[in-house]
This record gives structure tokens, C-alpha cells and sequence, in this order.
DNA sequence: AGTTGACATAACCTAGACTTATGGATGGAG
DNA sequence: CTCCATCCATAAGTCTAGGTTATGTCAACT
């Protein structure tokens, strides 16, 4: 569709459209700002390009021809879309989605992501609240969610999801230091003590893959974000969840320290408040997380 | 609705459309017959008018945000929806609409009418087929038929129908002339000798009326057309139908003899043939016959 | 390192759009 | 019946949005 060469001055249709409206070139000249001669010169020139009349010239009035008002009912609603689109973007310009996730998913997980996301929605302002403790989704607070479990919620709508693999992880030049060969205990683990998630600790991890040794982790953090911290400093293997140590895996910052995984029973959820409020801007935030989420 | 404040400048979004669906600022600017230039200082403009980027500038190529893909498509659809209903107009005004109708329904309801459809539909040229014979609807030859007679009709849609009633009628100077009274013997009767459609004969029309005299009627015509202009040179009374001689009865050249009227139990029928080619000409003109059979 | 192909920017130019001024028509007030 | 008020049309001149020319910048390719 190439459109130039197959419309007439758009805007001559504007006034067409305005003059029918308010049946009269007079008046359409006021509200468009022009003169009346204005006016009626476009309206001319607008007929002679569709080669027919669009007006019949009464004495002081004017009436629209059949095709005029089919042309101005279309004129109406394409404009009035436009302008409705153009006036939906503008807003979205001011507004602001406030996104709710735990710390180590918005350090590790969202603001990586999220200069992709500011890339293709320059007008959208985005306002993470990163908190460990669970997210009130009833207070309005947060547009939109992601939270760590088994869906269903109670208090919002599941728009997304998915699950995630624990592997032991070291920085690569650890990895080339410690002897080759299954994990032992001779490691230095780096252990997560935490009470607000279900971070896995060592003796878990190590009973489920029936290990024959007992892990005496050697540094403790009590947030995920400094364990992650020390073991790409290579102080040690740590328990790394895929989806929040990805992007760290694909610059080579971490490497598996074996091939062993074992998947979680919990799920990344991106929730929608309940009652929530659904703006341009929170419609793409949303849909952005889904399709990063899944990607 | 002002659109005209609430609207960015339309030649932007024009170029807006091109670009994305070109993806180049260059290649749109080739369809769109101007200069990179033009094209990068409208979306420039257009920017900031809506407050932010609609593009992000990559190396050799853009990428369109997320807001400029949902005003493109809005555009897209808005420009699509005008270019067809323009395009449309301007194939009406080489649109010819036949239509058939007999010679008396020609004569004397459809063309002093026509004038206001002309009027109306400036671009829309009209041809009628004025014919006693009954027309054949599946030759192609008309677009819309007037038919008198009790439908259905086996090959055509009736779209609309009226009935008729049938009066004496006669020119006012003869009014004046005759005795007042009920018709008798010593009126002049003018009848209507025709095979092609159920006249009333003026035997009939007394018969009906319970009158006690014999019709001898002084004038005979073969077409109905010239039944009435004889009525309205004052040569005596007519069996006049209601719709043909509307016109008559309004501009006083015609005027009742007396009260009595008949109904009949044909009726004039708009049919559309049954696989006929709509085209917007045909409908508007389908349309008016509607509207001006039920005025 | 140089070439190439994409968009940006600045200064200038022009045609389409607008204005001013005037005329013609006619329904309606006086 | 006359004249006024209020429409739209037209012509000629003016202006500005939109366009051009010319040049700059950038980075992926040779």
C-alpha cells in the first residue's frame, strides 16, 4: 500500500471532514482556524480530484452529496482512531510501571534485560521495587510482579511462567584451579542463608545428589546476590539458579563446575494484580516480561 | 471531535507508515518521491511531538519502538479504510446505474424524481430502461427494476414496495366545467387500451363502484402516458394511480373528481436482479428508490 | 585503513496553503 | 419591495511547512 499517490491532500479531507460536521465552511474555517476562502478553495480542489461535487450549493446552506457522507464517515472514524492511538502514546510519554521482584532476581535478572526494554519503549518509565519479603499485590503498589513459586496466587493473575534449574557454579579460573572431577570436600562452598526463599542449601543439594561427603560451606552470605558476587570472584562454588545466573553464564563470568542439575519445583510467575488498572504502558511492560521471560 | 489540534502533522504520519513498513528512513523516502532528508526531519519532528523516539538508530538499520508499532498499525488500517472509500467515490463517478422501469412509471414517478438523485449523487450516472414489456433481470441489462405486481418474484429481490389506489381524475378547468355530482353518463371517460398490465377499464372501475350507467368512453389510448396528458388538456376524466400522477395531483394539474377511490392489490416493487454486482452506485442508487418509493 | 551505506543536521528554497479583498446570490426583516 | 445580512466563490498576493542540497557522523564491512 503506498498511499501518498492514492490520497488527496489530507488536508483538504480534514477540512471536508470538519465542514460536514459542521455543516458549513464558515463555521468548519472557525474551528480549523483558517479563513472561510480557505476553505472553500480546498473543498474545490478536493472535488476536482474526486472528480464529482461534494456539496450542493444552496442559498445559505450547503447539502452533502451521498458520496460526501460516506467519505466523511470514514474520514470520521479513521481520524478519530489516529488521534485516539496518538493520544494513548503521548500519555503513556508520563507514564510509569512499577514492577515488583526479590533482589536477586531484579540484579540478576531485570535490570540486565531492562535496557532492552527501555530501548523499545522510550515514553515508558519504569520504577522496580526490588523487596525479598512477599509483594502486596492488593495495595496497588506495583503494576505488575514477579514472584517465585507454584501458581496459583491468591491476590493476582499468573500471565506468565517458568521454572528453573539449580546447578554449582565457580568462576573459571576456580575451575581450573580445583582438582578435576566431582564435586568434593575439598570445595569451598558458598552457602545462602536465607529464611525469606527456599534458596537450597548445600546439604540439601548434596543429599539429593546423593553425595557421599558433608559440605562445610567456608563463606555464608545472607543475601543470593553477594554469593553470586563471591563465587565469580572465584572464591568458591556456589548453588546457581539458571534464569538469575544466565546472563552470567553467557559472558563467562561462571561456569558449571559439573554436569549435574536438578530442577526446582518452583516457577518465575509474572503477576497482574487482580484489580489492576490497565494502561498502554503496563500492557507492554507485561507482555515484554512474557516474551523475555519465555525467550 | 477537532481533530486538527489533536493532530500531529498528517504528512509525518504519513511518512511514519512508509518508514516502517519500508524499514528505512531511505528506501521510504524513494516511495514516498522526496528526499532521506525530508523523511528524517518529519519523524525528527514527529518525535517531538509525541515526546519520544519512535525509532532506535541502529548501526544501518532502525528499529521501531514498541508505541511507533501501534501507531503504524492504527495508521496502516486508518489510510487503508480512506483510500478505499476515495477510491470508491472516484470509480462511482464513471458508475452507470440502469434502471428499468415501464413507460408510465418512467414518465411520471422516476423522472421528475430523478433530478434530486443527480443532485445527490453527482457522480452516479443514471440510465433508464423505460419498457411495458416485463424485464428480464438475469440478462445483466439492468442493475434495479421497478415492477408493478404482487411479489415475490422468482427472479429478483424485492427491496421495497408500495401499494397503489386508483381515482377519477381530470384537469380543474374541466372540474369547474362539468356538473357537480357524482360521475355519470354525460362525462367524457378517456381509457387506457393496453394488454401489458392490469388498467382498470372504466367498466370495471364502475362496476366496482355499483354504478348505475355504462361507461362509452370517448377517447382510447394505447399508453397510459397519454391517457393523463389528454386528462390534463381538460379532455375528461381519467383513471388516475396514485404515485404516477403525485405530481400532477400536487402542482394542480390534475385533481380528483370526486372521493372515491380503489384500492388495488398490486404494488410497485424496487427488485434487484438476484446475482446482481453490487457496487456502491447501484446500492446508493438502490437506496433513494427506497427511500423516494416510501416518501 | 578506506569504503560504503545508513541516518542527522544546517541553511536555504519553493509550492501548496492561507489571507485579504471583493463579488454574487438570495432569504428574510423592515 | 427594498435592502440588509449571511452564505459561498474567486482572484491575487503572501507566507510557512515541508522539501532540497550539501555535508557530517558512525560503524560494519572489505
Amino acid at each position: 500500500m503506498r498511499f501518498r499517490r492514492r490520497l488527496p491532500s489530507l488536508t483538504g479531507l480534514l477540512m471536508l471532514e470538519a465542514v460536514l460536521r459542521r455543516k458549513s465552511f464558515t463555521a468548519a474555517a472557525g474551528e480549523l482556524g483558517v479563513t472561510q476562502a480557505a476553505v472553500s478553495r480546498q473543498i474545490a480542489l478536493l472535488e476536482d480530484e474526486l472528480g464529482q461535487p461534494m456539496f450542493l450549493r444552496k442559498h445559505r446552506a450547503i447539502e452533502p452529496t451521498a458520496a460526501c457522507l460516506t467519505l466523511g464517515l470514514s474520514l470520521a472514524q479513521s481520524f478519530a482512531n489516529i488521534v485516539d492511538t496518538i493520544e494513548a502514546i503521548k500519555a503513556s510519554s508520563q507514564a510509569v510501571v512499577t514492577i515488583g521482584a526479590t533482589v536477586a532476581f531484579s540484579s540478576f535478572w531485570l535490570l540486565p534485560r531492562l535496557a532492552d526494554f527501555r530501548d523499545r519503549n522510550p515514553g515508558i518509565q519504569i520504577r522496580v521495587i526490588s523487596q525479598d519479603a512477599k509483594i502486596d499485590l492488593d495495595s496497588g503498589e506495583v503494576d505488575i510482579a514477579i514472584r517465585y513459586g507454584s501458581p496459583p496466587f491468591g491476590d493476582g493473575t499468573v500471565i506468565a511462567s517458568r521454572g528453573d534449574v539449580i546447578m554449582p557454579v565457580c568462576s573459571p579460573e576456580y575451575f581450573r584451579r580445583r582438582a578435576a572431577g566431582p564435586l568434593s570436600a575439598k570445595d569451598d562452598f558458598i552457602e545462602t542463608d536465607a529464611a525469606d526463599r527456599s534458596w537450597l542449601s548445600w546439604t540439601q543439594w548434596l543429599a539429593k545428589s546423593s553425595a557421599t561427603f558433608e559440605a562445610r560451606p567456608s563463606l555464608r552470605f545472607n543475601h543470593y546476590t553477594e554469593t553470586i558476587f563471591a563465587a565469580r570472584a572465584g572464591q568458591g562454588v556456589a548453588l546457581g539458579w539458571g534464569a538469575l545466573i544466565q546472563t552470567f553464564l553467557e559472558d563467562g563470568t561462571l561456569v558449571p563446575c559439573d554436569d549435574s542439575k536438578l530442577m526446582d519445583e518452583g516457577r518465575y510467575n509474572v503477576l497482574l494484580p487482580l484489580k489492576a488498572r490497565r494502561t498502554i504502558a503496563s500492557d507492554q511492560a507485561a507482555a515484554w516480561l512474557t516474551a523475555a521471560l519465555h525467550g
